[in-house]
Formats: C-alpha cells, structure tokens, sequence
DNA sequence: ATTCTGACAGCAA
DNA sequence: TTTGCTGCCAGAA
C-alpha cells in the first residue's frame, strides 16, 4: 500500500501491536519476549517504544498485558493513570502487589512457545 | 548527518 | 541478594 499517510505499515512497530493484539485474555508476555518473536530478541526496548506510541492507533492494543521479564509493570504509569494498568490486569485475574505480577510464570505466554 | 532517548535484558561487582 | 552499567535497535529532535 503506497503510504496510507502514515510510514510503512508493515514496520517493527506495526508488528509488536500484531503481537500484542493476539495475547489473549487474561495471559502476559514481556518486552524481551516479544522482540524474541520478531526476530530481534535485544530489541526489547523497541517493543517498549513502539508501545508507548500505539496511543496514536485507532485500535484497542492491551499493552497493559506487556511487562517486563521480572513480571513488574515498569510501564503503568504510560497509562494515563498509574493505577489504570493494574486495574485492568486484575480485572483479568492476573495478581499484582507491589507492581508486580505474583502469578507471573502461571499467567505468562510465550509468542514463541504459544505460536512458534 | 549526528546525538539523545526509551514501557528492556543481561551481566558484573 | 541488590544495585548499577552496558548493549541493543529504531525513531525523534
């Protein structure tokens, strides 16, 4: 598509808001995870860019469902409100203290593993 | 073109 | 164990 206004569609970015859209409910992944999928496993910090941008898509993107490897929500505060992230994580069953994910093994999902 | 930044991850001390 | 520095990649100024 010849540049629908906007750069490439198909870039990095677009990818992780791919990857991002089929997490399912109620499951997490990390950054590092992510960029693992797209080829680039040391461009965790990419994801994390690209997500802090996907407030400009038209589209829902649960970004909410992303946190870092430790299972810590390093990014809620990118949320409007810092409470809003862990909000909506609870609201999906997954259990927060402390910013972080207790049950984050039990709740994680791998693109790579789930999706290979 | 160059420099800085960033919602990370890995490794060293 | 926790804390801190480095590497990495792509976009913005």
């Amino acid at each position: 598509m010849t540049r629908s206004g906007k750069k490439k569609e198909n870039d990095f970015f677009s990818r992780v808001y791919e990857v991002t859209k089929i997490i399912p409910y109620g499951r997490v992944t990390s950054y590092g995870a992510i960029a693992r999928y797209l080829g680039s496993g040391r461009s965790a910090r990419m994801v994390g860019w690209a997500l802090n941008v996907c407030h400009g898509r038209p589209e829902f993107i649960p970004a909410h469902r992303v946190v870092n490897r430790n299972g810590l929500l390093t990014g809620k505060h990118h949320f409007g409100n810092s409470s809003t992230m862990e909000q909506l994580l609870m609201n999906e069953g997954i259990i927060i203290e402390n910013d972080r994910i207790i049950n984050f093994s039990e709740k994680y999902w791998d693109p790579l593993t789930e999706l290979q």
